[in-house]
DNA sequence: TTGAAATGGTACTAATTTAGTTCTATTATT
DNA sequence: AATAATAGAACTAAATTAGTACCATTTCAA
């Protein structure tokens, strides 16, 4: 299986397109430009717009508008709207319930948190705004609240 | 859903407990260690013998040893092994085979494209030594091929 | 005022993947 | 000979994801 669903992926196109369209967009307009089922596309545009992500307008000229700025929107935050916040394990829903029977002697419980973070970190500072124009990086200096220096060998 | 599966979660606790017993220790053990499947858990050391981190050996007192050492077994080895290569979306698949309809036009290719590498650095850079001993990180340094140089708000 | 095109909301079904089981064979020790 | 282990393959069940369907409501325009 994929690190994200198809309904992130196409989450990602839907705000991609309104984006590039500040006068909005249908449900059907973006599926046809996509070649994504309508009904399904629909739902996500929903919840999109139940998140705070769009508005929305009836009728026969309706459609979705972007009302969010793309560099507050994180990737984490699409994820936790349409699915479920990012976990590394089971486990570790389980450990907040307390209900993994590993959790006293758990020999990888430190580590996995690391990774976890690690992981976690680049959801939350990846924004659609760096999606569409990956030039622009003003994460990558954030992400470890470190100073970065190029060796050259990073182009 | 999770990002490891369980099979993952189980192998790194295999190799984990593999790594405090020398001698090696039987599926038997294990699962009744940390309270899992035994056939469950017996296919995985299967596979995790298969794929060279374990010598078997059968009978009476059998059992596994793990072969490889932790600081060579990375986080996105065992995935491979066990399931399938990392990759972020339905469509990084597709792309390979040029099958995605929006290939050609799609906003969000190169953007998704960074963000894939940066968490596939994660699984490749992070070892089973770092998860059992989460001091050491050799990996962060080597992340982004940079200098990293502490501000202090880094604990 | 009627019809078409859009969203709103909910419930349902189908497809796929993950998790786990079962069975039989083989090997080694006691 | 009995027992405890791995080897390998096939199978089943549970859970999740992907996608549909239905009906209601709003808006606009002919
Ligand atoms: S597997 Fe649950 S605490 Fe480690
Ligand atoms: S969704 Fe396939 S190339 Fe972007």
């Amino acid at each position: 299986m994929s690190f994200f669903s198809r309904k992130m992926d196409y989450a990602l196109l839907v705000l991609s397109h309104l984006h590039g369209n500040p006068d909005g967009s249908s449900a059907r307009e973006i599926s046809a430009k996509f070649s994504i089922s309508r009904p399904f596309l629909a739902n996500i545009m929903k919840t999109l717009c139940h998140h705070g992500y769009l508005s929305s307008h009836r009728g026969v000229h309706g459609g979705y508008v972007l009302i969010r700025k793309p560099e507050d929107i994180a990737l984490a935050d699409i994820m936790q709207s349409l699915d479920e916040p990012f976990h590394l394990t089971d486990c570790s829903k389980d450990i907040e319930k307390q209900t993994c029977s590993a959790r006293n002697f758990c020999p990888i419980r430190t580590g996995m948190s690391g990774v976890h973070d690690r992981i976690r970190t680049i959801l939350k500072d990846v924004t659609l705004a760096e999606i569409l124009d990956p030039t622009i990086r003003p994460s990558i200096s954030r992400q470890f609240g470190l100073e970065l220096v190029s060796h050259g060998t990073h182009k």
